[in-house]
DNA sequence: TTATTTACGACTATTTTAGTCGTATATAAA
DNA sequence: TTTATATACGACTAAAATAGTCGTAAATAA
């Protein structure tokens, strides 16, 4: 119940990390699993979904890795959060997906206003409130 | 991530319906199941749920149903939601359950602030804000 | 006595989240 | 040119959380 995932912490401590490199350093996804005990592969995926995104720059090859080309300013929370996991809603009606109750529901109304509270809050932070 | 289960919700649109009868007059479970289209036998153990907590009271035998006992705005969502799913945070660290990462861990003290603030939020509304 | 309703726990199914594996590609260095 | 190291990517599996079902008991009004 209202839990962030790993994907999305695992993705945030890796840019803090990244963050506090100097300016042009690389780290790879090993030196960043092996710190923070994360399990290699799954990180690796989530640098790789991060670059794709081109929040981070991948640089292949032996002594290669990633460094963060984003200013952290720049990127909102909720943006940050659906570029990640998708829609964020804290229930389905909230877009596409529909619901059985959908009808009938008798608490739409208010459960919206505090999804809104909700993405209000993530809309007013940035990245950098986060990694700094 | 950052969903509230369906558990809440029904719980919330029976309390909400409850809510709108007269004074003394019961629901059954199959009523509400009925109007909103929630599993009937779900239902049943989310409304005693409610009535071991004390939140509403049950009356058994034919025309038994419950009734609502208690003022929705004496109820803060935040114990609400743990009533009903246990401790609230948005990461494991939050409390008793800790994870891999714990120690090396750089976003704790910022993921925190933001636990923080949902707790917060919902500290701040009571039941009535979402069952009027 | 019967029909209706709450009470409760065990069980199953489904969905979401987490993590693993195999294989390809780029590239620096030996 | 070979080798070791690193990213890229998708398919797959495992685990956990959520959602829903079932069987059985107990109360009670008619
Ligand atoms: S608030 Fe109502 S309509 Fe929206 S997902 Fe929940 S039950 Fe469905
Ligand atoms: S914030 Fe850090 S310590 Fe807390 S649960 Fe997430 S990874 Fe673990």
């Amino acid at each position: 119940m209202l839990k962030i995932t790993r994907k999305v912490e695992y993705a945030l401590i890796s840019l803090r990390h990244l963050q506090q490199k100097e300016k042009g350093q690389l780290s790879s996804a090993k030196e960043i699993a092996d710190a923070y005990l994360i399990p290699q592969e799954l990180l690796a995926k989530i640098l790789q979904h991060l670059s794709r995104e081109k929040i981070i720059e991948a640089v292949k090859g032996p002594a290669g890795g990633y460094k963060i080309t984003t200013d952290p300013n720049t990127i909102n929370m909720t943006k940050f959060f659906e570029l990640m996991e998708g829609p964020m809603g804290i229930m389905d009606c909230s877009l596409d997906t529909s619901c059985d109750q959908l009808n009938a529901c008798n608490i739409r109304t208010p459960i919206n206003r505090i999804n809104d509270s909700i993405r209000t809050m993530f809309d007013k932070m940035t990245l950098a409130d986060i990694t700094y």
